[in-house]
DNA sequence: TATGAATGAGCTTTCATTCAT
DNA sequence: TATGAATGAAAGCTCATTCAT
């Protein structure tokens, strides 16, 4: 008997995002999905219990993959680690464009669980931590942290785009750029 | 014969923001579209020639909306006026949340012409020139406008919905906060 | 506008009836029934709410179409009025082959809901009215009522295909044989 | 090599007996009846050639398996015989529930091949041979046999289910209710 | 203009069957 | 033989759009 292969659920979820990108959530059809990522229509079902746990189940993951590749505090001095983080999370934008349009496109769709949601923005914590980190060292304004990353947050996606196609030393720049925006907005 | 109906439009484009705030781009259909607005399914196709084009409209109707009502420069100081729009704007989204969530929805979907995309874009420029205002007092920081401007319009967007539910004097300091935030990022 | 075309609704409904007759419960389908109903699929979810929708409403009018037809005590004499019955029951079995089979196929399917059954069950009353008649002029076995009336029912129901296909004379016969039979049967 | 196992089969059409009595002959899947039997999809594939065939084959055991248990003349005085294979009868019904509504979804679905309908009629000849000894003594009705025949065992099978749930003593007034509304309308 | 019945393409999903192991 | 992953052809149903009224 074949045996159930990791790498084509990967394949599925890839295919996906990548749909997602081209024809938008609105358009996403599973058979789309399916001859992308090289399997019969079928096959989608045997490894997601639908459309709808396909999206929810991928919206997690790519929520958790860019928790972990760009939220880390490493736990240096404040400022090296905040703007470490900004131009990682510009990177991650960049080189992830299908994630972020796929993550935009469910957050106010009815795909998204509840539950999801709140699993989701566990992904936040570290962000949270550093932010406490510089308000107990006096670096940073004394207010609500829940607000200071919600600016972070958001603030670094929807400039990132602007990145994009920037040649080199341009790019830089404008990481550098990015990184001085937010934290003179939020140094004490 | 009856005349066609300037109101039945409006009423069509308003059922249209609130559907897509209850069930997402991707679950909208004309048919619930017209229950919600009071009219035949037909009617829909009187007033707008498919749903590609309604969408496409009512796109442009609430970017423009936002815009007149929003990023308008009344040449006064830099930073009142300044702190004057970041307010309207918060205003703005707590109390047109459909609008909202509408535009996020139709920002990275198929259904947005390009043509549409720089038409909206021209609701920008009075705050681009808000900004250039700045540059040129060396108020603000001496970087690209456009990314400031996109820094400014997105920041406010982005954090606005956290006001939500807020008591008023903590909605007041909210507001004020916000604007704190994107003065000390964008000052020079 | 068009207006809701009740011969439509009409039509669809034997359309059913011949092709559950034709490829049974099992293998039929919307699209074959709107086909033979020489509509488009749609239109069949126009009039009924789904498939199963369709069969229960089936159901409930066949079963109250054979009561009507067949089954009415017209209050005369007991023997002759059972009489009656039979024969005109052995020729709506004959004259409605479609019937007879769709409503076998349903009795032990997952289509039919309780609350059609019940329903159904009602048609029977004038049947177990003439039952009761008979008992109380002592002409038949004092024997529980429900018993008798399901004898009665279920025995026409399954002889009478045997007549398909006979001669009038013999067809003649045929019906009376089975009246006979079943007083022979429930006389006292 | 593992030889096939024949008590596999058995489970697999045990299984399909029971999932038919639960969903339907409509609502049957070959995978469901894999889970129920405890062996793989394709197991079954091993033992029929599709599901056609285990409808079929299962169609014709069941058949035999009835006319084995409950059609049998034991040759001893016609009344005696009869009642013994009426009540037999009653006893097989409520004891095989699912294999009675089995028979009964088959016996007009497009599963049922013309052959194997012909292999089950078979069965019914000891009946016929009761019944034409009966007719021979002068005890039953001169009429055909075949009509006769249909009466017997299509009455009995219709009634029985009224049987279940009864208590013991009513049962076994009902076995002999149905014994005696069968002798009465045939006999001479 | 306004209606909503009618359409049929296209959607998600199921499922009989095959096949690699 | 036994498995269950893989397939793809339908199935039921929805919905953007058209059209008769």
């Amino acid at each position: 008997m074949r045996t159930k292969d990791e790498t084509k659920a990967q394949d599925i979820l890839q295919a996906t995002l990548d749909e997602v990108r081209d024809v938008g959530l609105a358009g996403l059809s599973v058979e789309a999905v399916a001859r992308r990522a090289g399997v019969a229509t079928g096959t989608v079902y045997v490894y997601f219990k639908g459309k709808d746990a396909l999206l929810d189940q991928l919206y997690l993951r790519t929520k958790q993959k860019f928790a972990t590749q760009v939220l880390r505090d490493d736990g240096g001095p404040i400022r090296a680690a905040f703007t470490r983080m900004t131009i990682a999370y510009v990177d991650y934008v960049i080189e992830n464009a299908a994630e972020l349009v796929f993550m935009s496109q469910m957050a106010n769709s009815p795909y998204l669980t509840a539950e999801t949601r709140e699993q989701a923005a566990i992904g936040l914590r570290p962000l949270a931590a550093l932010l406490e980190r510089g308000k107990a060292e006096h670096l940073l304004k004394d207010i609500d942290t829940g607000w200071m990353a919600t600016f972070l947050y958001e603030t670094v996606k929807s400039m990132a785009p602007l990145a994009r196609g920037l040649p080199p030393e341009r790019y830089r720049e404008f990481q550098e750029t990015v990184a001085t925006l937010c934290w003179d907005a939020l140094k004490a």
